[in-house]
DNA sequence: CTGAAAGCGCTAACAT
DNA sequence: ATGTTAGCGCTTTCAG
């Protein structure tokens, strides 16, 4: 098993530990003969590094650590960790996952665990996007749905394009009185599509009409805020939702009211959680939340400051790419 | 920083590395007053032992692998990991995960990886519940989700009795003509709560009626598994759905057919996806699958075997809690 | 009760 | 192009 070492091989090639050594890494010179005949014999005594005493003797582990603050409750945080997960791979890295169930105590502990384990570089990834204050950590560190100012490297959505965009959908198909359904925290998701929401309205004379229920932001939002929304203004065609919980509770509200989905309403969500969007009847029109592609990003932005590159902090917003179902009117 | 090493600490404690070590592990015999000293020391110099220094030594790195076939899809997998997690920290070790997308060579690869990195123990997770081959590890290894025989330790629900009280459920409510809606796949799931609901069907001399249509387990299998179902009997009262996505599918063909959840139509599903089982309306009353439980279980079975203690594998059937809420008519 | 010495398995300098 | 010598930072015998 894992007892084969460097020495069992330059034994068995006839060769120092140190040219093992370089031969399989491709470090120092070794001649091509030697340098097969000794991958060879590496190949057939199973060889693999320990890693681990690499990692002490190089100081650098190749592992990279992952915090997340709630690592469950949504479908999010998988796909966060895929990307990160296919990332690192491919750079020949490997993720150390430690979540801190959104306690600060717990969060400052599991943290201390990934640096006594030596990792590399350090993500930190929330499942709702908001602002936070980052852990200390010597290398490089990289936020993902969350930020910190200009400092830190970190990736999250661009709620007011998300916003804008949404409500351009709903507005080039044809619709005027456009609702936006969402829910009364403080957070920089509602905000952000609020405004953009906001913005697209008045940019084309329209009066915009947002109605925000209690949180959290989820199916029965999503029924109450519709409710609300009809009420205020019955001939509103069109609802941009905050998010897709909050749409298939709109489904509901709209089942209830005899209002006939795309053809009396039509609904935009944001996440295309694919146990919602792809599961309605009709299918959820939805702007999706691109979770494994900051997931990617994250750590290759990592990795190249690992390798030295990438010395400035960079922060971006990605867009979220619509993903059209059969949700939406179009009235032109 | 990391920078502060044993030897700092030994230094301004004016003893060796050597007491620092016994102090700070409780493992020699230290005086109290030495032990006190050296333990303020380290603290107020912010010392952490370096893990891979430690792991060299001791040839133990306090690192479980977790490899799971498809991290991202399901909601489920986060729950697996976080229990996973939770039990891990408590137990002071860490995960490092890893995952295969299904590809039996990519997930060689990762376990090469896992082995590579010295974890001690290895978790093996998939998403449906199945028979695997497991892969060659030299530790303990233990199956979640997943079953290899009686030589390794695996968890998994247990799916005939899931078949048999979610069956018994609608039962208990008074209901007789009590339909199984699910797919036609072969699946230690699909299986296990067909069997459970016809024994209990069958043992309660009533006629069994089994609705199965294709893969996948989704909304649009559950719509049209209750089509045909209502087709084939139209005084059912009650539905057994193989999982929450299929229930939502039923709900939806029931609300197009005019039936009324529970008045006309009880549903029970399995799963309690938190994403459907808590959002639909009504409220849907289902079996909990237990994730989060399994993941710990799993990490405190192969901790215990680390510790010398379970030396015998052992293969876990796990009940599912069921969940009342509001989609089955009680008619006694 | 404390410390000196000897590595864990590997790779980076530095010869040769 | 290859080998020798030193450790990486820690924990363990084993002496004192």
């Amino acid at each position: 098993m894992g007892r084969v070492g460097i020495r069992d091989v330059a034994r068995a090639a006839g060769v120092s530990a140190t040219t093992v050594s370089h031969a399989l890494s491709g470090q120092g010179k070794v001649s091509a003969e030697t340098r097969s005949r000794v991958a060879r014999v590496a190949r057939d005594l199973g060889y693999a590094p320990n890693r681990v005493a690499t990692a002490l003797r190089r100081r650098r582990t190749d592992v990279l650590g992952f915090v997340s603050d709630e690592i469950a409750t949504t479908p999010f945080a998988g796909r966060i960790v895929l990307g990160a997960q296919d990332a690192a791979s491919a750079a020949g890295m490997t993720l150390m996952v430690v979540n801190s169930n959104r306690d600060p105590g717990v969060e400052a502990q599991q943290v201390e665990v990934l640096r006594a384990q030596q990792v590399d570089a350090l993500l930190y990834a929330t499942m709702f996007h908001r602002r936070v204050t980052v852990p200390a950590f010597s290398g490089p560190l990289v936020l993902v749905n969350a930020e910190a100012g200009p400092a830190v490297s970190s990736i999250a959505p661009d709620e007011y394009r998300l916003g804008v965009d949404a409500t351009r959908l709903l507005l080039d198909a044809g619709h005027r009185r456009v609702v936006h359904l969402t829910i009364d925290e403080p957070g920089l998701g509602v905000e952000g599509r609020v405004a953009g929401y906001r913005d697209t309205m008045l940019g084309a004379g329209l009066p915009p009409h947002v109605v925000a229920v209690g949180g959290p932001a989820d199916a029965r939002a999503g029924r109450e805020a519709l409710e609300l929304a009809v009420a205020a203004d019955p001939d509103a065609t069109a609802a941009f939702v905050f998010n897709d919980p909050m749409a298939m509770g709109a489904y509901q509200t709209a089942a209830r009211l005899g209002l006939r989905i795309p053809q009396d309403l039509s609904v935009v969500g944001v996440d295309d959680l694919e146990l919602i969007a792809a599961q309605l009847l009709p299918a959820l029109t939805t702007f999706q939340l691109p979770h494994y592609e900051m997931g990617r990003w994250a750590v290759t932005r990592a990795v190249r400051a690992l390798d030295g590159l990438d010395t400035q902090p960079e922060v971006v917003s990605i867009v979220c790419a619509e993903v059209v179902r059969e949700s939406v009117d179009v009235r032109v």
